[in-house]
DNA sequence: TCACGGATTCGT
DNA sequence: CGAATCCGTGAT
C-alpha cells in the first residue's frame, strides 16, 4: 500500500495522495486488531477476502480508514495512517471526508475512492516501527507492524 | 437498553 | 505529558 496513490472522488472534485505511512493488524490472535474480539457485527468485514473497507469511529470522533488485506475468512486489514498531506489517522479520515457508509465498499468498483498505481514510480525505503495506540495488547503491541514511507 | 472505553488529537 | 470527547459496541 505504501507509495500508492489513494483517490477519493467528490461530485466536485477529485484529490489524490500518497500513502505514507500504514498500519497492519494481523488476525484473531493479535490483540491490537479489533478481530481477537472476534466475529462481530463490527468486525465481521475484516472476515471478507481483501479489497474492501473497514472503517470504524474511534474516541466519539474519528474516522478511521482500513483496507482488508488478506484472504476470506482471514481477519487482516491496514490501516491508513498517513496521507503526503495529513499525518495522523483521524485527519485523513475527515481529509477523505469518510463515514460509516464506506464500511464494506469494495476498493475495485467504488466510484468515490480507490487506489492507483503511481504515475511517476519513486524509489523509497520503509520504515518500521512499533504500532501507536496500542499499549494494551501486550506483547502484541511491540510489533513492528507500522510501516512508514521514506527518502532511501 | 446501557455502561464502558478507545488503532486520536491538540494544547500546555 | 495529559485531558477532552462521546458515539458505537457488545453484552445484558
Amino acid at each position: 500500500m505504501l507509495g500508492k496513490i489513494l483517490v477519493r472522488k467528490f461530485s466536485t472534485k477529485t484529490i489524490k495522495y500518497k500513502i505514507t505511512e500504514t498500519e497492519a493488524y494481523c488476525g484473531e490472535e493479535d490483540l491490537a486488531c479489533h478481530a481477537s474480539k472476534g466475529k462481530t457485527s463490527r468486525t465481521k468485514v475484516m472476515y471478507k477476502t481483501g479489497g474492501v473497507i473497514y472503517v470504524y469511529l474511534v474516541y466519539g470522533m474519528h474516522w478511521m480508514l482500513n483496507i482488508v488485506a488478506a484472504n476470506k475468512d482471514q481477519p487482516e486489514a491496514v490501516l491508513i495512517r498517513g496521507l503526503e498531506k495529513s499525518d495522523g489517522p483521524g485527519k485523513v479520515g475527515k481529509e477523505l471526508k469518510i463515514d460509516k457508509s464506506f464500511y464494506g465498499e469494495d476498493l475495485t468498483k467504488s466510484r468515490r475512492l480507490w487506489v492507483e498505481e503511481p504515475v511517476v514510480k519513486e524509489k523509497f525505503k520503509i520504515k518500521k516501527a512499533k504500532r501507536i495506540g496500542v499499549d494494551y495488547a501486550g506483547k502484541w503491541s511491540n510489533k513492528p507492524w507500522r510501516f512508514i514511507l521514506s527518502k532511501p
